[in-house]
DNA sequence: TAGGCCATGTAACCGGTTACATGATTAG
DNA sequence: CTAATCATGTAACCGGTTACATGGCCTA
């Protein structure tokens, strides 16, 4: 899941230009599983010009900077099948959360509790956006996924409401006696 | 969630060797969140090992290659304490399988239901997995993470055992038709 | 008039992986 | 005899982020 394939990936749902991507890749649609920085997404769309996979213009509008507006081509969704056609690699699932939980005796109850709060915050932030693009999104493949995301972020917060405070008495356990001594 | 906190938050439950790290972050409980690689491990233990971190002794076992036994030190429990501290950044998730379901039209339907099938094998090990470290483990934050784990994960299987007929029929909509021409 | 949003782009850096080098022991 | 497992380590590479540079327009 390189930017490469992401960026094809977005360019063939709309065109838009990089300052766009951007925006739908830490906000839109796609951003519950992308971030991509503005360093990386520039230069890529350069490259995959000079390839001949997507294909610029440059749109004015008055009182506005100019923006360059890419849109996919044939051979940028022929490059695009070819790299989402291969087996997927496992999910990488990488969470500080989890860490923390994992570790909890020795962040103790409070830094727990905060963690935890943050978390459920999180998850009803995210899923309040996915009712924005249930809602709204008419694509079969996204509307898909939305519900799909919906159901687990839902199981997830339930879950996480209903058993914070044992993870929370866990983290307390060990409070103020920090494990044996070396 | 950078190696060097991840490598303290393993050595904090147990001393290991190198190997013995990578093997945990491949398979054992700390697999459903990282997965390191020797190249990363072996520089960041002896930087750690510098930094009085963790300290380190060789043990020797007959017909068996030297092991390098790290374990932790109080100044490594404190740094390991201030980097879980601070408030943990949202999960990273990044999913080639939601890539593909998103553009499942684009891939197909025999593609879609071929990572369907793989991701629901994926899950059945994973939660194997957990049932594993539920049975043996009698640590309550490691059990409290892979009951949270199994639980959302459990769910994850069963929505994609209902629903992944429509994924397939939404994959196989536009099948032959690949997408209108440039 | 200060700060935020729009908009594009580059250069330096960095965290991490891949691939390689080495070598003994054990199981098939 | 071959392959796998145990075990440690290095060097090259790479994908991506951070921080910087630039500048006009709009809002508070």
């Amino acid at each position: 899941m390189n930017v490469r394939t992401l960026i094809l990936a977005i360019l063939n749902f709309c065109e838009a230009s990089g300052y766009e991507i951007k925006k739908m890749s830490s906000e839109g649609s796609f951003s519950y599983f992308v971030d991509i920085s503005y360093g990386s997404i520039y230069p890529t769309l350069a490259r995959l010009e000079a390839e001949g996979m997507v294909a610029g213009r440059v749109e004015s509008h008055a009182g506005k900077p100019d923006r360059r507006i890419y849109s996919i081509t044939e051979r940028g969704r022929a490059e695009l099948v070819r790299g989402l056609s291969q087996p997927p690699q496992k999910d990488i699932f990488k969470s500080e959360f989890l860490l923390q939980a994992i570790n909890a005796p020795l962040v103790g109850p409070d830094v727990m509790a905060a963690a935890l709060a943050a978390r459920i915050a999180n998850l009803e932030a995210e899923i309040a956006m996915l009712d924005g693009i249930i809602a709204d999104c008419d694509h079969p493949a996204t509307l898909w996924v939305a519900n799909y995301g919906k159901r687990i972020m839902t199981t997830d917060l339930h879950y996480l409401k209903a058993h914070r405070n044992d993870l929370v008495a866990i983290a307390g356990q060990a409070a103020g006696a920090p494990q044996a001594a070396e």
